[in-house]
DNA sequence: GCGACAG
DNA sequence: ATCTTGTCGC
């Protein structure tokens, strides 16, 4: 793969990100999460994909698609060794959501073009990037308490929010994907909250992604 | 040149 | 991401 032609290509899809709010459904009465993981010494990739209802957020759709992983991970470039996997899962998904959670960055990326906003626009969905770890961007300290927050600033811009989510948890890097506003990513994640440090869209695709036991004993097909 | 580096 | 059990701390 040519990365400086990926790099170009990029730079022209970040400038079809919507970033402001663009939503058809306020509040959206489905939301759903997305992850990726692999099988066969990652020769093989699998999507996962989560849809709740919103506000019980109770699972009322799981899908996941499995394929040949193309691309090797190359920080920077996840978008391309994912999206066909997620775009998979998604054809099958019965009942689409009015908003996304997607694992990794959305515009925090060094081009703004993030797994959340690279597929947000592939299908023409408001997503929104919820990341367990910081690509790019730098962030003031944050306090120990629940709620402390602090805006992740690239190149003198705001691409996101690094959120305290629980106590004694590492912070999660939240941007908006596509549609969506940097305040209006942080208020949906914050909405879907249950205790855990991940929100419950992308903590139910993680597991079932990842094929966590606790989905197992549940019974749920992967 | 050196360090950083989503999943 | 993935390989993997118990264990320390709140």
């Amino acid at each position: 793969m040519d990365i400086q032609a990926l790099k170009q290509e990029q730079t022209t899809r970040a400038a079809e990100v919507v970033r402001a709010d663009d939503f058809d459904v306020m509040p959206p009465r489905y939301i759903a999460g997305a992850d990726v993981g692999f099988e066969q010494g990652g020769e093989v990739t699998r999507a996962a994909l989560v849809l709740l209802e919103y506000p019980s957020l109770k699972l009322i759709e799981h899908r996941v698609a499995r394929i040949a992983t193309t691309m090797p991970y190359i920080p920077g470039f996840l978008s391309f060794r994912e999206y066909p996997a997620l775009l998979a899962a998604w054809e099958q998904l019965e009942q689409k959501p009015d908003l996304l959670f997607v694992d990794g960055q959305g515009i925090a990326h060094p081009r703004r073009l993030g797994v959340a906003s690279h597929f947000g626009l592939l299908v023409d969905v408001p997503t929104i990037g919820v990341a367990k770890r910081r690509l790019c961007g730098k962030f003031e300290p944050l306090g120990d308490e629940p709620g402390s927050r602090q805006p992740l600033i690239d190149k003198g811009e705001q691409i996101g929010w690094v959120l305290r989510s629980k106590k004694r948890c590492n912070p999660l890097f939240i941007s908006p994907g596509h549609r969506v506003s940097n305040d209006t990513a942080l208020h949906w994640v914050e909405t879907c909250l249950q205790g855990y440090r991940l929100p419950e869209p992308t903590r139910w695709a993680d597991a079932v992604a990842s094929n966590r036991p606790a989905f197992a004993r549940l019974g749920i097909p992967l």
